[in-house]
This record gives structure tokens, C-alpha cells and sequence, in this order.
DNA sequence: CCTAATTTTCAGCAATTACTGAAATTACCA
DNA sequence: TGGTAATTTCAGTAATTGCTGAAAATTAGG
């Protein structure tokens, strides 16, 4: 396994959008070169290739394996750990949104659900149009996680045909 | 224009929010104040109420501008700048949702295609595995610009409604 | 124009997050 | 079971990001 200036191209940008959405670089580097790499790579082959520490590496593969991207696999002869990602970038979508819509969406919908029931109780009657603007918050996000709980539950191929039919049918509206 | 308990409560989560998802603590929970407050509220009425420094406060509206997540008012006979922001979920999710494609999918989308076309021109004959990794992110990508710039093309009510659609489609599926 | 109110900028400090190296722990084999 | 390779943990440090107060710039009214 050796780094291409592509694969290293996309690796760099790919860490980069990763701080963007509040993910770690080193995380996101790992997993970008462990996709593209396409066979499991031990953690030492990752520091050599990303330049980060071992510690570093360590930490970082077990957020990922805290999020369900990667998983460990034992070569025959081999001592050391070998890690891989799914090659499948649906498959990789949809167990995202699973995790994201269990620690951001669903506590938001909860808090939301809390404070509309308070505001109901305490100041519906004298702050109305709040009251409404909180309610509005909690349909969309209601909304957002229903839409996130119905795609997750499909399968990774029936999600990419929705989605390709969605754009189909958008292209025809239009 | 007071705080009560559930504002407060509303605006600490969404501040918390918005930090996991690379958005500034006091950005957010401003443009969270200014949801719920639902009237245009001066700079200083920020300071006192979120407890900021008055210049965090003007750094955080500009980022807020530069969103179009608030607009200036001016109140005859007030000296200070008034700013409020929309208060329909569904156009704020929209200009959100604009934003986010320029600033982050186009560019990614951008460097995909060109890693798949320099791993055309070098790799694709001796490592096509891997090229053909490279084309399905990028098709990825592609189909989620593609959604992206489609929804927000619609009118807020519109989008509203084709959620609400899908909503029920995927709800008759089940 | 001048003055005072208001807003913005920015250098410096604080807090948070990321990363490292050393040490501890675990896993494997003879 | 002892020894070595591999992995994880974690305290300390580096880097980044966020926030502040002071000062500069801008704006509006007289």
C-alpha cells in the first residue's frame, strides 16, 4: 500500500471538511485513507502514511470504531491489528445519520418537547407567538427525525434508489 | 423583552448544538435569542441577556450577517441598530442549507472531480479498484449537491410541504 | 464640522481541543 | 509462566479557537 498524490490529495481535503463539521482531522484522515486504501491496514501502516502519532492513531481508531465505521480484522500470520472500513459509501451515509440522529437529533427533539410543554404551562397564554415559534422549532425538527428514521431504516441499495429517483423526479419537475 | 426560564433553557441547548456542529457557542445562542425573542433587539440587549462582551456580540452579527440569518432594523427615534431574524423555520433551514453547499459540498464536490480525473489519467489501469472507490464518492456527493441545490430552489413552503409529502408516503410504505 | 453615541477592530489572554511521548496494560507465543 | 510485541491510557504540551477590553473608526445629531 502505497499513498498516491491523489489518494493524499483527497485524504488532506477530506480531514479539512472534517473540522468543519466538528470531527476530528485525525479521524477523518484515517478513515479517508482507509477507504481508499481498499485492504486493512495496521495502525503503525497509518502513522506512516499520515504522519501522526501512534497514541494519536490509537484514540482515533476507537472513535471510529465508537461509531461503528471501521472494525478490526485478523490476518492469518499476522500479529498486529488490522483495520478496515466499509466500502460502501451508502452504507457508510446511513450508519452516520444513525449516530447523529442518536446524539444530536433525538436529545434536541426531547429538549424541544420539554420546553414546549413548559411554555405551555407557564406562558402560552400571555407570550402566544413565542409559544407558536417553539412549537414551529419542534414540528421541524420532529419533522428532520422522522425523515432521518424512516431513511436509516432502509437499506443501503434501497436508499441510493430513493435517492436517485428523488433526483429523477425532481429533474422532471423542473 | 425578558428572559424566562424556558428561553434560557432553549438558547444554553442550542448554543451546545451548535458547537458540535462547528457553529460558535455565542453565534448560535444569539441567533437562538433573536428566534425567540421576536422582536428586533439592540447589541446591548444581547450583551446583558447571553452575558457576552459587547464586542463578541458585534463579531458574532457579522458572522450572523454574512450567513443572511439577520437583517439590521432601524426604529424611528432609536439611535442604536436594532437586528432580527427570520422567523420561518423553514426559510432559515433553506438559507442554511444554501450556505453550507457554497461553502462546503461545492469545494468538496469540486475536488472529487478532480481526483477522479487525475486517477484516471494515472491509476485507474493499474489500481481500478480504487479508482472506482474514488467515482462512487464522487457520484455520492454529486446526488447530494444535486438534492441540495433542487430543495433549496424551492420556496420555504413548498419545501415544507414536500417534507411533510415524503413524511407521509414513507409513513404508508412502512 | 464638531461632539458624543455607537459600532467595529484587533492584540492579548483564556479556554478548549488536539496531539505527543512515556508508562501501563494487554495479548501472544515459547 | 516469562518475555516480547502490540496496544491503550493519560498527563503534559502544543495548537487552535473563543472571548475580552481598549482603542480606532464610524455614524448621527446639533
Amino acid at each position: 500500500m502505497e499513498i498516491t498524490p491523489v489518494m493524499r490529495k483527497f485524504i488532506l481535503h477530506w480531514g479539512e471538511m472534517g473540522t468543519q463539521w466538528g470531527i476530528n482531522r485525525s479521524v477523518a484522515q484515517i478513515h479517508a485513507l482507509l477507504y481508499l486504501a481498499g485492504e486493512p491496514l495496521t495502525a503503525d501502516e497509518l502513522v506512516e502514511h499520515l504522519d501522526i502519532a501512534r497514541s494519536n492513531v490509537s484514540m482515533s481508531l476507537k472513535e471510529l470504531k465508537g461509531w461503528g465505521l471501521i472494525r478490526t480484522v485478523h490476518l492469518t500470520g499476522e500479529r498486529k491489528d488490522h483495520f478496515e472500513t466499509l466500502y460502501d459509501v451508502w452504507e457508510l451515509f446511513r450508519i452516520i445519520m444513525i449516530e447523529r440522529q442518536k446524539r444530536e437529533i433525538d436529545p434536541t427533539a426531547r429538549l424541544l418537547e420539554e420546553c414546549v410543554d413548559e411554555s405551555a404551562a407557564t406562558e402560552a397564554a400571555t407570550a402566544p407567538e413565542r409559544h407558536a415559534r417553539l412549537v414551529a422549532m419542534q414540528e421541524f425538527i420532529h419533522l428532520s427525525a422522522s425523515w432521518g428514521r424512516r431513511t436509516t431504516a432502509l437499506k443501503a441499495t434501497k436508499m441510493q434508489k430513493l435517492a436517485k429517483l428523488g433526483d429523477t423526479i425532481f429533474r422532471l419537475i423542473d
